[in-house]
Parts: structure tokens; C-alpha cells; sequence
DNA sequence: CAAAAATAAACGAACGTTCTTTTATTTAAA
DNA sequence: TTTAAATAAAAGAACGTTCGTTTATTTTTG
């Protein structure tokens, strides 16, 4: 029996998720992934049920990474600033190692896919936010304040910024902009300062 | 002669963003769009010269309409806090009036028609966003800090909180969410807090 | 009746997927 | 140790379908 040659399955998760980037869902079509990652349409096949399904495993494994980095070095009992700070750098972080796979999860995470691949509750990441939340909340570290509203102060401005530094350019006519420690610390203290009791 | 029908195009136009927002960018094709909205094919090329145009046209029509709307009654001179406050109410009334478009333009926005389509610098909105953020800032009423970093602190949060509406739940495990007046008010002082010197 | 709008039908190209064949590797009888 | 059966990976070519777009024609109306 003939080995699985793994490069393969990597060769085309990682050209799929180049062509989605850059030409969006639109541009990722089998036969042309074939020809980028140096396979033959069928072989695709083998690894992947079909097209839907290579996305959403691309999605998932993604998703899993992510998770995973996010929450290296955090702990739900931290104190809320060093929990949230943990979170931002270990983000903006990743974004700049992959800024492909950011940008990937970027796409997906605004496309109709995202609601159809729903992910279940009880994985690490949505407990470890859960708890870590609670803590704050009950620790008076942070204001009491519903989860969305929360996610949408704590998180939303970092994603927005790293989603300026992946456009190599910021607000149009203010020139290019970088984002550096700098800026990612300033940003973060305004943040904390709006959801600091 | 005969004359355009109007209510051709403004259909073509409403199924475009009905199919995009359903079934993303994968999901629009001429012909079904056509079926759709009630037409042949070959009168969507009277209107369109082509699918791309079609998407840029929709585009940069709804992307006037939001400034539009973002806009109304509001005065680069404005305080802070007052100007601020107008745009909140005003893009989350366009997006309770008129969900579709916000999902389309959210959609567009993060896909890589948006890199593709850029706008230019000089239109109205983009002027009175600059005025109203050096005016705030000259007069004390709002941290010094560049661009970027102010847009992503006092809109992306916005933002955010209307995509929790969209998607019809919130955070996965936490219940369903409601974007009310309550909590646009909640998150909005959390913004201010965050901005003011 | 002139002229533009609108259509039905059709074009070649590209799509997702599968069928058939070949290739590589393991297994085990000779 | 040799060799051939067995099996899954991989490939190439092709399937029928749908794609975006155009052409030829009809319909509508100033």
C-alpha cells in the first residue's frame, strides 16, 4: 500500500487559502488549486469530501490554531489587565507571524460560511473566555456589562487595527500605517481605561 | 423610443444583494440573479457592463447612501461627545432600517472587492470625518492619537455589536442578543470614557 | 417608423466532480 | 531472497452542468 504524502494536503490547504485571500471565494476553483499546488484534481479528493468541505476543514484547523496561540500564557484566573494584555499581544502577535491565515480567518469570519459552520460552545477557547469574564466581573476588575458588549470594546479595536496593517494602508488620504508596539500599547490602555471600573 | 424600466434595474440590483448576502460572492450568478429578479440575462448587460461592474456599482451606490446617512445632522464642528453620539444612532438606525445593505456592505468590506474598489480621499465623508477629528482633538475634547487608532476605538465596537445582531445570537453559550437602545447607549459611554482626555 | 429596451437562445470556457488507469509500497507465498 | 498479489495514492482525461457573456430577434414607445 502506497503512503500518504502529507506535503500534499499542506500544499493545498495552503494555496486554497492563498486564492481565497486573494481572490476571494469566488476565486478558488478546484482545478486551479490542482495546478497550484502541483496535484491532480482527483487527488483533492482524496483528502477532501469536496469543495465546501476542504473550506470548512481549512476553517476549523484555522480556528483551532488560533485558539490555541490566543490563549498561550493566559490563564481565566488572571487579573483582568494582565489577562486582556496576555490576549491582544498574543493576537497581534500571530497576525504578524501569519498574516495569511489572519487574513483567511479575516474573510471568513464576514462570509456566509461563518454562520453555517458554526462552532459549539464548549470548546476550550469560549469556556476559558466564559470563566475569565466571570472572574473579572466578579473580582470588580472589570464593569458589569453583557458578553457582547464586552467582546465588542475588548476585541473589536485590535482586529480593526490589525485589519489597517494588513491593507498597507490606513484611513484613505492620512498616509500609510504601521502597526507597532506603540501603537498596539496605546490602543489597549484606552481600551482598559473604557472598561475599567 | 422606449424607455428604461426602472424598477428592472432597482430589482436586479435588490436580488444582487440578496444572493451575495446568502450565499456570498460564490453565490451570484448572472443567470440566476436574472431568474431572480424577473429578467433575462441580456438586460442585466444593459445596465451592467459586466458582473464586476454590477458589484462595484451596487457598491459604491449603498457605500454613498451609509455616508449619507451617517451624516445627517451631523457638524464637523460638533463636540465630541454630541458628534460622536449622532453617528452611533445614525449608522445603527440605517442598519435596523435597512439590514440587507449593512450585511452586503459588511460582507464587501471584508472581502477583496473592497482593496479593489477603493475610494478616494477627497469625498465628503472622509473630509468631515477629518475635520471632526483634529477640531475634537485641537480642543481638548478628545486624546491625541492617530487615525487609525481613534477609528478603531470609536467605531469598531459599533460595528461589532450590530454583526452580534445580524448573526441573530451572540457570543456561542451566552443566549440570544438584542441590540436595544440600552446597550448601544451602555457601549457608546464605554467609547467616550475610552476617548476623552 | 425609428430606436432603444428587452428577450430567447446560444456561445465557448470553466466549473466541480468522477472514472479509469498508472504508480508506489506493503505483504507474504515461493 | 525473490517475486507477485494486493491496495491505496495519485494522475489524466473526461463527464455533464453551469458559468459569464453575446448575438439575433422581437417588443415597446416617443
Amino acid at each position: 500500500m502506497r503512503l500518504r504524502d502529507e506535503t500534499k494536503e499542506q500544499a493545498i490547504r495552503e494555496q486554497a487559502m492563498k486564492m481565497i485571500v486573494r481572490e476571494g471565494f469566488d476565486g478558488l476553483s478546484m482545478q486551479k488549486l490542482a495546478k497550484a499546488a502541483g496535484v491532480s484534481p482527483a487527488t483533492i479528493y482524496i483528502y477532501f469530501k469536496d469543495r465546501e468541505d476542504l473550506i470548512r476543514q481549512i476553517y476549523y484547523e484555522e480556528m483551532q490554531m488560533m485558539s490555541q496561540e490566543t490563549l498561550r500564557g493566559f490563564d481565566p484566573a488572571m487579573h483582568f489587565d494582565e489577562g486582556l494584555r496576555v490576549q491582544w499581544m498574543n493576537r497581534a502577535n500571530y497576525c504578524m507571524k501569519y498574516p495569511l491565515r489572519m487574513h483567511f480567518m479575516e474573510q471568513m469570519r464576514h462570509s456566509p460560511f461563518h454562520e453555517k459552520f458554526q462552532t459549539d460552545a464548549q470548546n476550550p477557547f469560549s469556556v476559558a473566555m466564559k470563566v475569565f469574564v466571570m472572574n473579572a466581573i466578579q473580582r470588580n476588575e472589570l464593569v458589569k456589562l453583557p458578553v457582547e458588549v464586552y467582546w465588542s470594546v475588548a476585541y473589536a479595536p485590535l482586529y480593526q487595527l490589525i485589519k489597517f496593517q494588513q491593507s498597507e494602508q490606513g484611513m484613505p488620504g492620512w498616509g500609510k500605517f504601521v502597526l507597532d508596539e506603540k501603537v498596539l500599547e496605546q490602543t489597549l490602555s484606552l481600551v482598559l481605561k473604557a472598561l475599567k471600573p
